[in-house]
DNA sequence: CACGTCACG
DNA sequence: ACGTACGTGACGTGT
């Protein structure tokens, strides 16, 4: 038989510091519990034990041994963040069928040692489990350790037994007990030998075999005189330290293997443990997917939900349903209906486009396919009234994922049982209690405009400009990157040739042995895995050698290339246009992202960057309409901290940098010179997202003190923002989220870390997100009102990109005047502020020409 | 799959 | 004493 015994504390604890922080959505932090499991798990799968006990300390500080109350007395009590996270891990592995074991005044790697030997007594093998190097003491033939640490987020396990401690410290497991009495062990309070290192004890004790046999011998020429010295000095501490340094093996426990057998009598609590803890990645880590997760096990009970093929539109019965369409690629699967009841399959196409034209009052999953497939095949669709995966993203737009099932964990929904065998994933049919938990607390947090009025008609303005795509000039590129290309090739021989040998440029690793190792620069900047190359690094290091230069350049030129020559070919579709995709739930701001490719970061900071945009054109007898907000986030912030003097500036429609410089600065406008401008610019940025003085001295090459001068000065002048800056932090530690001014949130369990560079980053958040967010928003709007006005006036120009604070629109060149005015008016006029919205518009045939 | 880097607002 | 501005996505390298 083998027991499996678990230093709970130990794991706890390197669970902890190895796994980057883990919250729920309300700052419980979990991650500590996550390691645990994971670990637990990885070392159960590696050891296969008849029964496992669990081992933790009953409460900081004990002692070990009354005699010496020192020990440990001052070592510093664990943080907030785990301690917290200490009760719920018991909890939990109590309903996983786990026996926890503790005992009054006894450490847990004395209950392990207890274990140890009273496996050994019986026959029985014994593995511990810890993080801890104390307990290697414990091996023998029949008891090993297996040593816990994560390894970049993910667990291991190395097994110590006799043989591998002879390996690594060259005597045997009892040794180690007198190679600690000689070191001592700070962090344990055992003082050990003052002077005598890891190194000197080990030599010591491989000589002479054990503490006595040391003092035995202590005259002995094997001994250096000043190491006798120590030794003689330090005698008493020696003793005391081995006394302190043994692991107790006595302890008063149950150590019966029948007693530790793991028995999960409960799974479903389980299961709805994890999910109050938000670890859905255990649930499924466990098996425990479809499990209950109401709180009271007695609602559970729900009748099994009917599988219903239907042949035509009219057999469905659509009360209180939720709509999920499948699709294979681009082609239609099978249209889902789900109700409290029963689901309706229906894998006919006709159905399907008949309930896209009425579907005008349904509730849906996920909506924007269903209006791309309509779009595709001109069925007119109405925007639908709700969709669940919109919803849970207003609700918490920092989860990474919207799926049924995640959202029934989250939710506490029980998945559905069918009455019949069907390929549908239980998630799936719970769908009708998921929604109407959603509606419910979108009420109750007021997001319900924000979700009719922005997201919802959104998704279907997104769909459409999916489906429409941007027309590119494949030669263009084409011809464009075999340019690019030459230059890289060129600069890559004239790299190779100034350092002296061939390597990847491309490999920030080797790179750094070229320069740092080979050409001797001086390094700056280290990164976790070495020394940074940055363009910030290198621009520093230009002036010291000429390949500075060039590897700049090849940076430049090699991007170019891979992301956007190579990267926009491969992504051409048939009809020679480029089709992104625009994300809705993606992030935590509100803003849209695009993907596959990126469509809004295309190269605009430089010339030669640019020129792609002249390769992104209107198609024929159209032209490109851009325009984009002024200052959009500045003036949302004059807005929301309700700045008097910020207002005013925009009010009277004078340059804002030039205005925050004349204040900054202190001086009359006309008299602010052009690098006075650009650093006030920077210190409007720099406000935006939550500001530094040590990042904002780097930015603009000034001092700290400088940059901290500029700030001050800034937060006196605008006191408004100064007041915001505050009241922004101190409102969202209180309620645990900010918000923008149409009631978008976004959770941050950072501003509760005791961590300070945690909370830090949290309050930055706290000041950018309304900004940032309310920007989104108003974009958002400008959007839906564009694309209305343009189809309710039967016009044949679209929207075709969104790049945050800029719109594209084709089209047809004799709309082109109408649909820039249109542009304009609706961006400007999207929502009142109190500050007035400038957005400027410009047309060409390209969207290099298009822009102002 | 994580990291470093760099493109955008 | 710490490490250093918000929000994204794609590429290439290396474990």
């Amino acid at each position: 038989m083998r027991l499996l015994a678990v230093d709970g504390n130990s794991i706890l604890n390197r669970a902890y510091y190895g796994i980057r922080p883990l919250t729920t959505k309300d700052g419980q932090f979990t991650h500590a519990i996550y390691g645990f499991l994971t670990m637990l798990e990885k070392i159960k799968a590696d050891t296969t034990p008849d029964a496992v006990a669990i081992a933790f300390d009953l409460r900081a500080p004990t002692f070990r041994h009354k005699a010496y109350a020192g020990y440990k007395a001052q070592r510093k009590g664990m943080p907030e963040e785990l301690a917290q996270q200490v009760e719920p891990l018991k909890e939990l592995l109590t309903l996983l069928g786990y026996k926890i074991i503790s005992c009054e005044g006894y450490e847990a790697d004395d209950i392990l040692g207890t274990f140890a030997t009273a496996c050994e007594n019986r026959g029985d093998e014994c593995v511990i489990a810890t993080g801890d190097r104390d307990s290697l003491q414990l091996v023998s033939e029949k008891v090993s350790v297996r040593l816990a640490a994560t390894k970049q987020g993910s667990p291991t396990a190395v097994l110590y037994d006799e043989a591998k401690i002879m390996e690594d410290y060259g005597v045997t497991p009892p040794q180690l007990i007198d190679i600690k009495a000689l070191q001592g062990d700070s962090s344990d309070n055992i003082p050990g030998v003052a002077g005598i290192g890891p190194k000197g004890a080990g030599d010591l004790i491989k000589k002479f075999k054990s503490l006595d046999g040391v003092y035995e011998s202590i005259d002995s020429a094997d001994i250096r005189e000043s190491v006798r010295k120590k030794l003689i000095a330090d005698k008493e501490n020696a003793y005391l330290s081995l006394m302190l340094g043994e692991i107790c093996r006595t302890v008063p426990i149950d150590t019966e293997m029948d007693s530790y057998k793991v028995e999960m009598t409960d799974p479903d609590a389980a299961a709805r443990y994890m999910a109050r803890l938000e670890l859905f990645k255990l649930i499924d880590k466990f098996g425990l997917h479809s499990a209950h997760n109401t709180d009271t096990p007695e609602e559970a009970e729900k009748k099994a939900l009917k599988v219903i093929k239907v042949n035509s539109y009219s057999e469905i019965d659509f009360s209180n349903s939720v709509t999920d369409a499948e699709f294979n690629g681009g082609d239609f699967f099978r249209l889902c209906v789900y109700t409290p009841d029963a689901v309706y399959i229906a894998d006919d196409e006709e159905i399907f486009k008949e309930y896209l034209r009425i579907c005008k009052d349904k509730n849906v999953y996920d909506s924007k396919p269903l209006y791309a497939y309509a779009d595709k095949f001109g069925i007119e669709m109405d925007v639908v009234v709700f969709d669940a995966t919109l919803a849970a993203y207003l609700l918490n737009p920092s989860s990474s994922d919207y799926s049924p099932e995640r959202l029934c964990a989250e939710y506490r929904i029980d998945e559905a049982v069918f009455e019949h065998e069907t390929d549908i994933s239980p998630a799936y049919g719970a769908l009708p209690f998921v929604a109407e938990k959603l509606k419910k607390e979108i009420a109750e947090k007021k997001q319900q405009k924000l979700l009719e009025t922005i997201e919802l008609p959104l998704a279907s303005v997104l769909a459409r400009m999916e489906n429409i795509g941007f027309q590119v000039d494949r030669d263009g590129i084409e011809k464009y990157g075999e340019y690019i290309s030459e230059r890289v090739s060129a600069l890559e021989q004239d790299i190779y040739a100034t350092v002296g040998y061939e390597f990847n440029i491309n490999s920030p690793k080797q790179l750094s042995e070229a320069l740092f190792e080979k050409l001797m620069l001086p390094a700056k900047k280290k990164t976790k895995s070495g020394y940074s190359t940055n363009a910030d690094v290198l621009e520093e290091l230009r002036p010291y050698h000429p390949v500075i230069g060039m590897i700049l350049e090849y940076r430049t030129f090699a991007k170019l290339k891979s992301t956007y020559c190579d990267g926009l070919l491969k992504v051409i579709a048939e009809d020679g246009r480029i089709h992104s995709n625009f994300n809705q739930k993606e992030t935590r701001t509100g803003r849209i992202s695009s993907t596959e490719p990126n469509l809004q970061n295309i190269p605009v900071r430089t010339e030669l960057g640019r020129e792609l945009r002249k390769f992104f054109v209107a198609r024929e007898g159209y032209v490109l309409v851009d325009a984009d907000y002024s200052q959009i986030e500045l003036r949302v912030l004059a807005d929301i901290a309700n700045d008097q003097n910020m207002r005013q500036a925009f009010l009277d429609n004078t340059d804002i940098h030039t205005v925050t410089a004349s204040q900054v600065f202190d001086m009359p406008q006309n008299m602010v010179t052009p690098i006075m401008r650009s650093r006030a610019k920077a210190v409007n940025f720099g406000i935006v997202y939550g500001i530094g003085a040590f990042s904002l001295s780097k930015d603009i090459g000034v001092t700290n003190r400088e940059a901290a001068a500029y700030i001050k000065s800034y937060l006196a002048h605008y006191s408004g923002v100064d007041r915001y800056m505050k009241t922004v932090i101190e409102t969202a530690k209180s309620t645990g989220y900010v918000e923008t001014i149409f009631g978008r949130r976004r959770y941050l369990p950072e501003l509760t870390a005791s961590n300070h560079m945690t909370r830090a980053f949290g309050e930055r958040v706290a000041r950018n997100m309304p900004i940032q967010g309310t920007a989104a928003d108003i974009i958002k709007i400008a959007m839906v009102r564009v694309d209305n006005r343009l189809r309710a006036e039967g016009m044949h120009s679209r929207l075709i990109l969104q790049v945050h604070d800029e719109l594209i629109v084709e089209a047809p060149q004799d709309e082109a005047m109408r649909a820039a005015m249109l542009l304009q008016e609706e961006m400007e006029n999207a929502v009142k502020l109190s500050v007035p919205l400038l957005a400027e518009a410009a047309m060409g045939k390209t969207w290099y020409d298009a822009k102002s």
